[in-house]
DNA sequence: ATACATACC
DNA sequence: TACTGGTATGTAT
């Protein structure tokens, strides 16, 4: 156990460096030398650097590990070891050695099809990948060590008759389809783990080969031909059934044991032209390996165990070209584990293994050993894992390969510090990222920034929005936010950065979307059809000029919305057992919540909150917001090209859903989905306050209102005043206050000086902070009108987005904030919210609650109670 | 929910 | 000159 400690103290730096001779045809090389000459490639670079500092967060963490060994009694570990004992019976009653599972894989797989293509390269060292990076080499080179994850330039150094081949994606994925066909021959449910990899579960087809005849055992050599390589024909005289002969990647010096091959079965018949397989799991696995070989002139190791975790180690034991087998009997499993470095096994990496020989633990036997101590110094998940290893046991079942999770991209680059550059390299990715959403037809909530720096350093920053985006510009959007903030963050340093990735995650199930989408089309033509009111009509563009002449008051406009939110918590949870999703809505109102309590405490000192005012404007006024919008953000540059795609939700929908009400005088109840045949929206408000009292049979459904309405709105109004004074709106913004009937502060939240104050390091020469509730994105400006313009349109597109309308160029969210600027400014996170708008039992809130005509905002606000 | 680390190919 | 890219998962906050 000492020396465990010593050892990764001593060899501190290297380990992460070193070579890695884990990997099959690293055999007796000379470590020291290739070790030397890594390390003199790398030694000084910002890498190297880099990789030191990692190496001694690793050591760090292991010391901790240490002390805290060194602190466990004798007694908890006695008790510790008798739990890990229970839990081990438990799995030994469950050991499930019936199954027969197969790991197959390609043997050096891309360079071994690049041979194969290029016979030349045969007999030479090689690798594929490119000066910065190999992906893998033939055995040749291996022997200098040249190995996967190496850079070229350094295995160059190795090896200097290196040929490095540059990948051809393309060509692997054709060649590990016809790879795949025969694997589903075997087994149809197999599970592919890389283009070269997969697991296979062989039972069912054992089974069924005891009664096959030979004609199904036999098979021709060259059979069919390939679709990829040049010169497929080979002649039967090389067929002499000795694999090897035909794999391009073998060579005299590897291990090339192929126990199976030898054996007697394997004799071709007359002139060589076929061969006939036995029906052992052996043979049948040889078999496999055959007809892969002689579809794609490549060769392949298989692992067969009882389970997948020991077919994947047995599939290392005889590469290149070989098959190990490992019978289903306990004891057998039991000693192949004993012998067997914890780092052969799977999830098992650099990391654990130095952690493991911390404490004295190199193979599986001691793991068995020391489960004890594992057990406390180890998460749960972590011990249990190396419990079952050391008991040999592993899945004996093959996972469906379940839906993704997420879908990035990355690319690394020389070093790039301008901003524009990092923007427009942003978009790309985001551009790469939306188009392969859009092939799988996914939208997912989560966009995550990562960055690189010049020294190697990884930073991700992530933002999950309430609703699903798969659009270049939706997810550009965010993602640009978390770039600014980062460089801003940065500033007046720029950001240098080698490597830039977008990933999109939380991912939205798919049955979630299609009948939810309907019924809220269907909510969305009242009454009177409408002409364009087709769920197509959504999706379209629409004209801004002809917009601009309807003349919708915002009652209608600002009630859609509202209105789709509570069709939508009608909905959602009919479709999908998900956790109920908060509306918007629901959200606001936990916030405001928090902040009556923390105003009830700051009140005295005058300090109002910092504001989040949603206004609805008409439409006007956002013709008014939008120029000086693109005016603002002038810093967005060339490559937002989302600011010129615009085209507002609000106005979208008010087309195709004839909400234009105002013309037909009519407004939609959104409690009752009927006409109100009346534009004055006190009268309109009144009879939303009769059905909602009404409504309190079926709480649920108005969740929304409910939570909305308790709302204090003298308090709100205050407020909302307060901002309006404080902030001293533009001319515009001043403007739209005057003329337009109708605006609807929502929200109002937090305090700028407050913010100012308390986190003088960002956003401090910028003003107040302003953050939008639905997409939780801060502006870049201060100006209220913007705010206000941009919420509205976020608001309705989160609308519009559950109604599928993916064709609709979204709003460009404004920029920058991230949870901890939240956090600091003490605004509510998300998290909290949750509890506070559980409570649905209170209905409505009576009649006498309401507004009182205070003027045109007022009528609004009352909406949103 | 975020950030970071580990792992695999 | 030069040390990847894509996905999943675990751990910590």
């Amino acid at each position: 156990m000492e020396n465990g400690v010593n050892n990764s103290k001593g060899e501190g730096f290297l380990s992460r460096m070193a070579l890695n001779d884990n990997k099959a045809g690293m055999e007796g090389l000379d470590r020291d030398k290739i070790n030397k000459i890594i390390m003199e490639s790398s030694k000084g670079s910002r890498f190297y650097e880099n990789e030191l500092k990692r190496e001694q967060q690793v050591n760090q963490r292991i010391e901790k590990m240490m002390l805290q060994k060194a602190q466990i009694t004798e007694q908890q570990l006695k008790k510790a070891q008798a739990e890990v004992e229970r839990m081990a019976t438990e799995l030994e009653r469950s050991r499930d050695l019936s199954r027969v599972i197969v790991h197959v894989d390609m043997d050096a797989f891309y360079a071994a099809v690049e041979i194969r293509d290029c016979p030349e390269l045969k007999d030479k060292p090689m690798a594929v990948g490119s000066m910065s990076m190999l992906s893998t080499s033939n055995y040749h080179a291996r022997k200098y060590g040249v190995r996967a994850a190496m850079p070229g330039f350094i295995a160059k150094k190795l090896c200097p008759n290196l040929v490095i081949v540059p990948t051809n994606f393309a060509k692997y994925r054709a060649v590990s389809g016809e790879v795949r066909e025969i694997f589903a021959e075997y087994d149809p449910h197999f599970q592919s783990v890389s283009l070269d990899e997969a697991y296979l579960d062989f039972t069912d087809h054992l089974e069924q080969r005891q009664s096959w005849p030979e004609s199904l055992r036999t098979h021709r050599f060259h059979a069919s031909s390939t679709a990829t390589g040049e010169e497929q024909i080979k002649l039967p005289q090389e067929a002499v059934p000795e694999e090897k002969d035909l794999s391009p990647v073998l060579f005299d010096d590897s291990p090339s044991s192929s126990p199976c091959l030898s054996g007697p079965e394997g004799v071709g018949a007359a002139g060589g032209a076929f061969e006939v397989f036995g029906t052992s799991v052996e043979e049948a696995v040889r078999e496999m390996r055959f007809r892969i070989e002689q579809k794609t002139m490549l060769t392949a190791s298989a692992g067969i165990a009882p389970n997948m975790m020991l077919a994947k180690v047995c599939s290392d034991k005889n590469k290149p070209n070989g098959q190990y087998r490992l019978p289903s009997t306990r004891e057998a499993v039991m000693d192949f584990v004993q012998n067997l470095p914890v780092r052969k096994v799977s999830g098992i990496g650099k990391v654990s293994e130095k952690m493991l020989n911390a404490l004295g633990i190199s193979s599986c036997s001691h793991l068995g050993q020391q489960m004890g101590l594992l057990s406390l110094l180890f998460s749960e998940t972590a011990w249990h894992h190396l419990l079952q290893v050391s008991l040999g046991l592993g899945s004996t079942f093959i996972p469906r390969h379940e839906e993704r999770k997420s879908m990035s991209t990355e690319r690394t680059f020389k070093e790039l510090s301008k901003v524009e550059e990092q923007l427009s390299l942003c978009r790309e990715l985001c551009e790469d990222v939306a188009e392969d959403m859009k092939e799988e037809g996914l939208k997912g909530k989560t966009v995550t920034l990562k960055l690189k720096n010049v020294s190697f350093e990884v930073k991700t920053r992530a933002l999950t929005l309430p609703y699903a985006v798969a659009t270049v510009d939706e997810i550009f959007a965010v993602a640009k936010d978390l770039l600014k903030t980062e460089i801003d963050n940065e500033s007046p340093q720029p950001l240098r950065l080698r490597l830039m990735g977008v990933r999109i995650s939380a991912f939205v199930s798919s049955d979630d979307k299609k009948p939810l989408q309907r019924s809220i089309i269907g909510f969305l033509q009242p009454g009177k059809t409408d002409s364009s009111g087709s769920s197509q009509g959504m999706n379209q563009k629409l004209d801004k000029e002809h917009l601009s002449n309807h003349s919708f008051q915002t009652g209608p406009l600002a009630c859609l919305p509202l209105v789709q939110k509570c069709q939508r918590q009608e909905e959602v949870p009919r479709q999908t057992c998900d956790q109920p999703k908060q509306s918007f809505f629901q959200r606001a109102h936990a916030k405001r919540l928090q902040l009556q309590a923390a105003n009830a405490s700051t009140q005295e000192e005058g300090l109002g909150e910092k504001a989040f005012v949603i206004t609805y404007t008409d439409t006007c006024a956002q013709k008014g917001v939008e120029s000086s919008t693109k005016a603002n953000k002038s810093n967005c540059t060339a490559s937002d090209l989302s600011e010129n795609d615009y085209v507002s939700p609000i106005e979208a929908h008010a087309s195709t859903s004839g909400c234009g009400a105002t013309v037909s005088e009519s407004l939609t109840c959104p409690v009752c989905f009927r006409q109100v045949e009346t534009t004055d929206l006190n009268v309109f408000n009144r009879h939303i306050d009769q059905c909602l009292s009404d409504a309190s049979i079926k709480p649920n459904q108005w969740t929304v209102f409910d939570t909305e309405s308790d709302l204090d709105l003298e308090n709100h109004q205050k407020e909302c005043e307060e901002v309006e004074s404080n902030r001293v709106p533009p001319q515009e913004d001043q403007h739209s206050l005057e003329n337009d009937s109708l605006q609807t502060v929502l929200l109002i939240n937090g305090d700028n000086k407050t913010a100012t104050s308390s986190q003088p390091q960002s956003h401090n020469d910028k003003g107040p902070i302003l953050i939008c509730p639905v997409c939780q994105l801060s502006q870049d400006s201060d100006d209220l009108t913007i705010f206000n313009h941009h919420v509205d349109l976020c608001l309705n597109r989160e609308v519009l987005h559950e109604l599928g309308g993916q064709t609709l160029s979204p709003i460009n969210p404004p920029s920058v904030i991230n949870s901890k600027a939240l956090d600091r400014g003490r605004l509510l996170p998300t998290q909290a919210s949750k509890g506070k708008t559980k409570r649905r039992d209170s209905p409505s809130s009576p009649p006498s609650k309401k507004a009182k005509g205070l003027g045109p905002r007022n009528t609004i606000d009352k909406f949103f109670r």
